[in-house]
DNA sequence: ACTCGGATTCTCT
DNA sequence: GAGAATCCGAGTA
């Protein structure tokens, strides 16, 4: 386990300023109760604000207070928010902000760093699969590190212990671009996607007009 | 109680 | 580029 678990007080912040500061951070998940570790870089992600806000983010799952499924979102910072969607995937957030605030960022892509093996056979890949077939894509994360929300749904990822955690190994971030979100049908403009700058395991967009950010902006 | 549709991915054209 | 797969949360068609 390379690096640091990052502090509390890094998801003490709204979303949109949590979300590109956690770009080049290192999501880390124990494989199916093993002593292996899979993990990942978080290369791409997107800010969900909560009902707090005015306005309030109509595409977040927190928009109308909270319910049975977001509960978590509104309990104290740096959990796991995961829940299913189309019947088929999982997607995996991280509240942020002070408990009784809702915001939470969404991870759309990692590149991997270890069990790549293991993310294949999660992915029913060969086991030499491209970086970005295994990670690229919320959904597509979610099953290379065989996240649930039976499983990981909830779970602290700031405690030693845990089998899900956000680690900073001291790995620099250059150029993030800052777009819209994808596949959501409300605030379809607000400009809350954020990623790295020409890293391959980006996911692949429609056409969202990507915005350069200048790095300074995004570290402080 | 019932229905609508989704923070997606894959396959086929 | 379009359509299917497939479940369940949330608003009430």
């Amino acid at each position: 386990m390379p690096g640091q678990l990052l502090e509390r007080a890094f998801f003490l912040a709204p979303p949109e300023q949590v979300a590109p500061r956690l770009l080049g951070k290192v999501l880390a998940c124990r494989a199916g109760g093993s002593a292996q570790w899979l993990a990942g870089r978080i290369v791409e992600v997107e800010a969900y604000l909560g009902p707090h806000n005015s306005p309030p983010d109509p595409a977040a799952h927190a928009y109308r207070g909270p319910t049975a499924r977001n509960r978590v979102l509104f309990g104290p910072a740096g959990h796991a928010y995961v829940y299913s969607i189309y019947g088929r995937h999982f997607c995996m957030n991280i509240s942020c902000e002070a408990e009784g605030r809702a915001g939470c960022v969404l991870l759309r892509a990692l590149e991997p760093m270890a069990g790549m093996e293991q993310m294949a056979r999660n992915r029913n890949l060969a086991a030499g699969a491209a970086a970005a077939q295994l990670t690229s894509g919320p959904g597509r994360l979610c099953q290379a590190l065989g996240l649930t929300r039976e499983a990981h749904n909830g779970l602290d990822l700031l405690e030693a212990a845990s089998p899900l955690q956000v680690r900073d190994d001291g790995w620099t971030a250059g150029d993030a671009l800052v777009t819209p979100r994808i596949g959501i049908k409300k605030a379809v403009d607000w400009p809350l996607r954020f990623a790295l700058a020409g890293n391959p395991c980006v996911s692949k967009t429609k056409n969202p007009r990507e915005t350069a950010l200048d790095a300074k902006r995004r570290s402080r």
